[in-house]
Parts: C-alpha cells; structure tokens; sequence
RNA sequence: GGCCCCAUCGUCUAGUGGUCCAGGACACAUGGUUCUCAGCCAUGGAACAGGAGUUCGAUUCUCCUUGGGGCUACCA
C-alpha cells in the first residue's frame, strides 16, 4: 500500500508553530519515501473553527511549501458519514446512546477522582434496551458512547517503541454529540480509513487518544495505520509551547522577515537530527535525509536565537537577485526604482543581514540622503579642522578619479595609503560618517564604490560644509 | 489524584557496552581580521539527574528514586 500521510489541524486559531512542525515532519517523510501528503481541517467544533483560521492555515502552508498532494478534505462536509458509522456501531450495540446530564457526569467524575480512582462512565445508559433508547432519543438530547473493550493495548510507536494502555480505566468514552455531531476521536478514525493513511504522525499529546483510537478501528473493522507520536515543542518554562509563549504565529514570522527554508530548517533540528554534523540544510536535504527512527524522544525549548542564526545562514545561501525578489515587500517601492543600484546594495547589506525586515533599517541611507549631527564626524574626538582636512583630502582624490576607476579595487590602494598616513581611525570614520552617517555600516569604500562617484562627493561636500567648511572646492 | 511519556553542556543535539577524562551547533567569553558594527577565523568555559543491579567494562541494558511533561472535555 503506497504511503499516505496527513496534516490533520483544527481552524481553531492562526497556523503556530507546533502545527507546523507537525505539517513539516508529515510532509518530509512523504517526500522521504515518495508517498503523499495531505491536509485535512478537522472543524467538527463548530463553535471554535473559523473560516479566517482555516486560510490562515493553508495560507501559511503555501508559503512554507508544505503543500497537499490532493484536495483539502474538511471534516464539516463529511457529516454523513460519520453518521452512517455512527448508525452502524449502535446496531451493533458496540455503542448507545447515553441520556446523562452533564451535571451528573462532572459530579460522578469528581466523586471518583477523589477516591483515587480513573474517572470513567458509570451511568447506566448501556443497559438502556435499544426500543426505549431509540424512542427517547428522538425527544431528549443526548450523547453517543462506545463500549470500550475491557483490555489492555499494546501497540509499537515509531518513535517510543512499545507503548501501553490499559482501556479499562478509560470506560465508555462519548463519541458524537448525537448522530450528526461526532467528536474529534472518532472522525480522526473513520477519515484516516477512507482516506488510507498509512502513517500518523502527530503530536505526542495524541498518544493517550492511540489505544482508544485503535479500539474504534477494531469495532469498525477498519485498519491500524503504523504511529509516530512526536516530542513537543516546549516554550521557556518546558511546558507545551502555547499560543501565549508563541503569540506569534507563522504569518507574524513571515512578517518579521525570516525566510520560509529557514524557519523548516530550525524546526527539523527541534526533535530530529541529521546523521552528519552540518545543521544549515536546504529542503531538498532535509528531504533526502529525514528517517523516522532518529526523531528524538525528550520535548524541545523553543530557542529564538538559532532560528535567527539559521535565518541569517539561509539568506547568505541565497543569490543576490533571488534575495532582492525576497526583499522587496520590506522595501519603500521607489528604492527598487534602480534595479541595478537596489542589486549593489543588497550584495553589500547580504552579509550583515539577519531577518528581511532589517534590511530597510539598515540601508535606508544608501537611497536617502543621511542626518546626523556634525560631532559624528568626529573620531574620538579629534579636532575639527583635522576632520575637515582629511575628508577634503578624500573628496579632491575622488573628484580627480575617472568615472570608470571608480571601483574597489582601483580605490582602496589609495585610500589607505593616506589612511596609514594620517592615522586610521581619523581618516577612515569620518569618511565612512559622512556616507553614511551611522556609527555602524558597511566600509566607507564599499559604501562609496556602491553609491557612485557624484553621490559620494556630494555627501562628502555635506560633511565638510557641517563642520564648518565653505563649499569651496565646487567643481 | 489516576494513566502514559521523557531525562547528555544554559538551549538544540551526536552518541545504540570499550574508539568518550563525551563530539557538533546556538548563545556566551577572549583574541585576530583595513575606522565602526556585523560577518568571518581561532581559542575557551560548559553536560551523561541520583541510587542499585547486569557485565571484565556502562552515557549506552534492567529496576527504583527524583525531576520534567502530556492526557484525564458533550476541545482537538
């Protein structure tokens, strides 16, 4: 049977992270083994899903590239046929109809738990006759339970090996609200049937939910698919990361300028690991190398700063036109006006840049002219004149530079030549202030080379006339 | 409370009885690199939770303790 995996969220929120390391695992063991994978909205929870959810969700899975391989199935649109499974397991008494109210129940269970005991149904609805459960059902509201088989389930998961549960301490579990409303446990198990998922791979909170599930299965005499219950992904106080640590979600990533590849690669690393060192991987060698048997066991702290790390990794790997493309949703429209001149300054920022949203912070001055307080000028205090001096030394070397020696190669010889003799520091800072006006950027040669000739000595000329200098040496 | 899962540097992890006085990455610290910041390079500190057992030999196997986590809904 060929292998089928599933992406299975709820639209009960934005697309989180955990979702998507879910979504990730599925989806690079499907490429792995060259199966296919798919994505199915379970909104049986009518109250909690959301239709802006569930694009958010298929949003944000096309920008990752965790794409289905088929139709977007949605649990809503399946009613039917959990009723007709639903019809069929209480025919066969495996299932009846229970007519308890939920006061009752709460108070039961409360009984129980404080005895020390499992709380499970006790109620006395499985001994209802069929005829009186069938009449009062059309009148009075009521819930749908399974007979659970006393027994106890083993069963191997991919990941912890062999695991058990013994079903007698779980009782007659609900499983629909009434013939038209099941309950998550029980859809998961009819859609992954018709379906023909082979493999589940989920969230390691599942892993109480197997054994019923494959009680469900057994009464259904559907199929057991094989299990792999992932760690969790846990947030800085090692509990199960939830929306309030993570109030981000992938669009607010996506937002914040990390690159999707990059956001994959930190999350294959939080519970797997490749069989080699190398850490920074691009999809297709997270594809090529991802195996279930070396996913890990123990949850994983949520770390922002690796991810930041591999964000930065990630947009080194990229070319320069592919991280201009990348850019442009972060950028003012007319900074892109000059492809060529956009293209230069993207080569130069490439290097130093951590998230795409960075980018307009620390650019910005190449497109527009800088402000900055003439002191800045200054390095290390370093008088005025002095100041003045070695910058328009700078400006007659670049005003009698041809146009077409106006490279790095032809300027930095030069340029440091007179760096070495009027001291380094006070030569070369105020040079790079005065294209810049930052404390910190780029080389002042580099900035030069990419702003062009005319540019730079022009904003050299603004840098004398600040610190008192006439302009005289027009041209 | 009950059931289940888990346990190597601060964090992510390598490690499947000896090759481990435990390796890598992030973070951190120090030094180097054309002024600055970043980057890059080098160096450094930093861990097998504890106790029994099995074995010639345990990070690796078993058990217990401790610790952490998940589930225990007419949520998923």
């Amino acid at each position: 049977m060929p292998v089928k995996v599933r992406f299975a969220p709820s639209p009960t929120g934005f697309l989180h992270i955990g979702g998507v390391r879910t979504a990730l695992f599925n989806w690079l063991f499907a490429r792995h083994v060259g199966g296919s994978f798919m994505l199915r909205i379970e909104d049986t929870d009518t109250e909690r899903s959301e239709k802006r959810f569930e694009d958010d969700i298929i949003q944000s899975l096309e920008w990752l590239g965790l794409t289905s391989d088929e139709p977007v199935v949605r649990q809503s649109e399946r009613r039917a046929v959990y009723t007709r499974y639903l019809g069929k397991l209480i025919d066969e008494r495996k299932a009846y109809r229970c007519f308890c109210t939920p006061e009752t129940l709460e108070a039961d269970q409360q009984a129980q738990m404080s005895q020390g005991l499992a709380p499970k149904y006790r109620g006395g609805c499985n001994d209802l006759p069929p005829a009186e459960a069938e009449a009062r059902a059309s009148r009075e509201p009521h819930v749908i339970r399974f007979r659970m088989p006393e027994k106890t389930v083993t069963f191997t998961d991919l990941v912890h090996r062999k695991v058990s549960f013994d079903l007698r301490l779980v009782g007659d579990i609900i499983i629909a609200k009434g013939l038209g409303e099941p309950l998550y446990n029980f859809a998961v198990v009819v859609d992954d049937e018709e379906s023909g998922i082979t493999h589940v791979i989920r969230g390691e909170e599942h892993l109480p939910n197997t054994p019923k599930q494959m009680a469900f299965q057994e009464a259904l005499g559907f199929r057991t698919p094989a299990y792999a219950h992932l760690p969790l992904i846990l947030g800085p106080n090692r509990k199960k990361l939830s929306k309030r640590d993570l109030s981000k979600s992938v669009a607010d990533y996506r937002a914040d300028g990390y690159l999707p590849e990059a956001l994959l690669n930190f999350l294959v690393l939080l519970g797997w690991h490749p069989v080699r060192d190398r850490e920074v991987l691009t999809v297709p060698e997270m594809v090529e190398e991802f195996t279930l048997p070396r996913v890990q066991k123990g949850g994983a702290v949520w770390n922002p700063e690796k991810l930041e790390w591999l964000n930065a990794q990630h947009i080194k790997l990229l070319s320069v036109e592919e991280l201009a493309a990348r850019l442009e949703p972060f950028v003012p429209p007319h900074w892109r006006g000059n492809r060529e001149f956009f293209a230069r300054v993207v080569a130069l920022e490439q290097e130093r840049l951590t998230t795409l949203k960075a980018f307009a912070a620390s650019a910005s001055f190449f497109f527009e002219l800088p402000n900055y307080p003439a002191e800045l000028l200054r390095w290390k205090g370093t008088d005025a004149e002095t100041t003045r001096g070695n910058l328009e030394t700078v400006m007659a070397l670049f005003k009698k530079t041809e146009e077409r020696s106006f490279t790095r190669d032809l300027l930095e010889k030069p340029l440091f030549r007179l760096a070495d003799e009027r001291g380094r520091g006070e030569f070369l800072w105020p040079l790079r202030v005065a294209l810049s006006g930052r404390e910190a950027s780029p080389g002042p040669v580099e900035i030069a080379v990419a702003l062009g000739r005319i540019e730079t000595v022009n904003r050299l000329q603004i840098a004398v006339e600040k610190l008192g200098g006439a302009a005289t040496v027009a041209s």
